[in-house]
RNA sequence: GGCUCUAUCGUCUAAUGGUUAGGACGGCGCCCUCUCACGGCGCAAAUCGGGGUUCGAAUCCCCGUAGAGUCACCA
C-alpha cells in the first residue's frame, strides 16, 4: 500500500445532461478509486452563473448512481465556497503574484482582436500595466507569472508532455462577479481536497503550464495528471459533443440499455486489459483496471458494439432478474399495458436469449409476435401446409397422433417433456411434416419458436385445443 | 497563424526491436434446424507516406501528410 491515500474527482459543471465522453472520464477517475481502496468525489463546478442549467446537478447524480458509480464525497459546490477562494487568492496577491485587472472587458478584447489579426496567440501579459492599485473586488484579479518558461511534465497515459511559453499567461483568477474561474477553483480544491490523481479530457493539456506555474507558486505540488483519449462521435472525426447530438446518458437507460453494460463498453472505448476478454462485470473491471493502460488516441463511439455487449449482459442476467428489470424499466415509461405486460410475464424466458436491448421484447409484443399467448388464434390452412412436405391427409394424421401422444404425457407438462415425447415419432414420419403443421396450429405464425417451446408455454390445454 | 497532441483491419483494440501482425464488433459464407432467432465453425479485412538507426522496426529518431485540441471575466 502507498503511504498516501488514492484521491480522484469527477467535477462536471452542472450546464445540462452527462454525455458519454463525461461519463468515461468519471468512470476511470472511479475505476482507479475502487481499484486503491481510494477515495471518489464529485464536486460541481458551479462558477458559471449564467450557463447553469436548472435541475442539472440532480440529472447529473442519477446518471452517476444508474450507473453505479458512487461517490464518498459530495456533491461539493464550488458556488458555497467563494470564501475560500478568496482566501488562497490573498495568500497571492500577498506574494505580489496576483493583480486587479485595470482594463475594461472591451479593452481586453481589443487586444485579443489586434493578436488574432496579426495571427499570433494572444497573450494578456503583453499588456500587463506597470503598476495597479489594491484589488477592490469590482476588477478581475489576475495571476502574475512569475518566470514565462517552457514546461515539462509526465502524464500517467500520455508519457512527457512539454508545452511553449505561449501557454502561459496571466490568466483571470476571481472573475468580476466575485466568483473564480475554473482555472483557479479547481486547483484550490483540488489541493484542499488532497487529490492525488486528475483524470481529464486532453483539452486541459494546453492549459497544464498554467496550472503548474499556479502550484508553484502556492507552494504546492501538483497531482498526477492523467489524460483521457478524446471519444468521436460515429460519424465523421469530430470530438462527440452536445452540440453534436451527443445523447444524454440515461436516454440509454430509457432504450433499454443494462448500466453493466454501459459500464463495460465505456471502460473498453480507450482502455483495454490484458488478455482477450471482452465482457466484464463491473467487479470485474475495478479488479483489472489499469491506468498505464488507457489509449492515447481517439475512438469512435461505435453503437453495435455497445448492443452487443448488452445482449451479453441480458443473457447473464436471470430469467428473475431479467424480468423484473424489464417491468421496473419499461413499465416505469409506461409504455406498456397490462395484457402486453402478462404475455411478457409468461414468454420472457424466450425473450431473453434473442433480445439485445429491454426495448426489444416490448416491439416484439407490440408486433404481434407473441399473440398466440392469447385465447384465440386465426391462420391460413395452406400455412399450414407449406413448409410441411407432406400431403394434406397425412398431416391431419399426424397432428392427431400428436395430440393422443400429448393427452396421455405424463406431468410436468414443458418444452423438454413434450420433446422427449414427439421428437421420435417426428423423426419416424418425417420432421417437417410434424413439427411445421404442429408449431403453426401452436403459434398461427410462419416464425415463431420450435413447438416444444411453444407447448410448454402454452400448457396442456390450449396446447390439445389446437 | 502560434503552441500542442494523436495515427494498426470499416470500428474497438493486442503485440513494450524478432509473431504467418492476435482478438472482438460489424460484414460475408457454411453448419445446426420445421420457421425466425440463439448458437457453432470459417472467410475477407490493417501497421498513413518517405527517409534514417539496427543483423532485424508496427515498435526508436527525423521529415512530411492527415485528424484533433488550445490560444475567454466557459468549464
Amino acid at each position: 500500500m502507498s503511504p498516501n491515500p488514492v484521491v480522484t474527482r469527477f467535477a462536471p459543471s452542472p450546464t445540462g445532461f452527462l454525455h458519454v465522453g463525461g461519463v468515461r472520464t468519471a468512470l476511470f477517475a472511479w475505476l482507479y478509486a475502487r481499484k486503491h481502496h481510494g477515495t471518489f468525489i464529485l464536486r460541481i463546478e458551479d462558477t458559471d452563473k449564467e450557463r447553469e442549467v436548472a435541475g442539472s446537478i440532480e440529472h447529473i447524480q442519477e446518471s452517476l448512481t444508474w450507473l453505479g458509480l458512487t461517490w464518498d464525497q459530495g456533491p461539493i459546490k464550488q458556488s458555497e465556497r467563494l470564501d475560500t477562494y478568496r482566501a488562497w487568492a490573498q495568500k497571492l496577491i500577498d506574494k505580489g503574484l496576483a493583480y486587479p485587472d485595470p482594463y475594461t472587458e472591451s479593452e481586453v478584447e481589443q487586444f485579443r482582436q489586434e493578436a488574432e489579426a496579426q495571427k499570433k496567440p494572444f497573450l494578456y501579459r503583453d499588456h500587463r500595466p506597470a503598476t495597479t492599485g489594491a484589488w477592490d473586488g469590482t476588477k478581475p484579479l489576475r495571476f502574475k507569472v512569475p518566470e514565462i518558461k517552457r514546461y515539462t511534465w509526465q502524464d500517467i497515459v500520455r508519457g512527457e508532455l512539454t508545452a511553449g511559453e505561449e501557454a502561459l499567461d496571466d490568466f483571470i483568477l476571481i472573475k468580476s462577479d466575485g466568483y473564480p474561474t475554473y482555472n483557479f477553483a479547481h486547483i484550490v480544491d483540488d489541493i484542499e481536497m488532497g487529490v492525488t490523481h486528475v483524470m481529464r479530457g486532453e483539452e486541459f493539456i494546453a492549459s497544464t503550464p498554467k496550472f503548474l506555474a499556479l502550484y508553484e507558486a502556492l507552494g504546492e505540488t501538483p497531482p498526477h495528471f492523467a489524460t483521457m483519449p478524446v471519444i468521436l462521435g460515429p460519424d465523421g472525426h469530430k470530438k462527440l459533443s452536445k452540440r453534436d447530438g451527443a445523447k444524454d446518458i440515461l436516454d440509454y437507460r430509457k432504450e433499454g440499455y443494462l448500466p453493466e453494460a454501459m459500464v463495460n463498453f465505456l471502460a473498453l472505448l480507450g482502455w483495454h486489459p490484458e488478455g482477450e476478454q471482452e465482457v466484464f462485470s463491473v467487479d470485474e473491471l475495478i479488479k483489472a483496471f489499469e491506468i498505464e493502460r488507457v489509449q492515447k488516441g481517439g475512438a469512435k463511439f461505435d453503437e453495435a458494439k455497445l448492443l452487443w455487449l448488452n445482449h451479453e449482459h441480458i443473457k447473464r442476467l436471470s430469467d428473475e432478474q431479467f424480468a423484473k428489470l424489464f417491468e421496473t424499466v419499461i413499465g416505469k415509461q409506461g409504455l406498456i399495458s397490462p395484457t402486453e405486460l402478462r404475455i411478457f410475464s409468461q414468454i420472457h424466458s424466450v425473450l431473453k436469449e434473442r433480445t439485445r436491448t429491454l426495448l426489444e421484447p416490448l416491439e416484439l409484443i407490440k408486433a404481434g409476435e407473441f399473440d398466440f399467448m392469447g385465447d384465440t388464434i386465426s391462420y391460413d390452412k395452406e400455412l399450414l401446409l407449406q413448409g410441411a412436405k407432406a400431403e394434406a391427409g397425412d398431416v391431419a394424421i399426424y397432428l392427431a397422433r400428436v395430440a393422443e401422444i400429448l393427452e396421455h404425457l405424463d406431468e410436468p407438462f414443458t418444452a423438454e417433456s413434450v420433446k422427449e415425447a414427439i421428437f421420435p415419432y417426428a423423426t419416424e414420419v418425417g420432421r417437417a411434416g410434424v413439427l411445421w403443421p404442429m408449431r403453426i396450429a401452436l403459434s398461427g405464425k410462419e416464425k415463431s419458436p420450435d413447438p416444444f417451446t411453444l407447448a410448454g408455454l402454452l400448457g396442456r390445454d390450449k396446447t390439445l385445443a389446437r
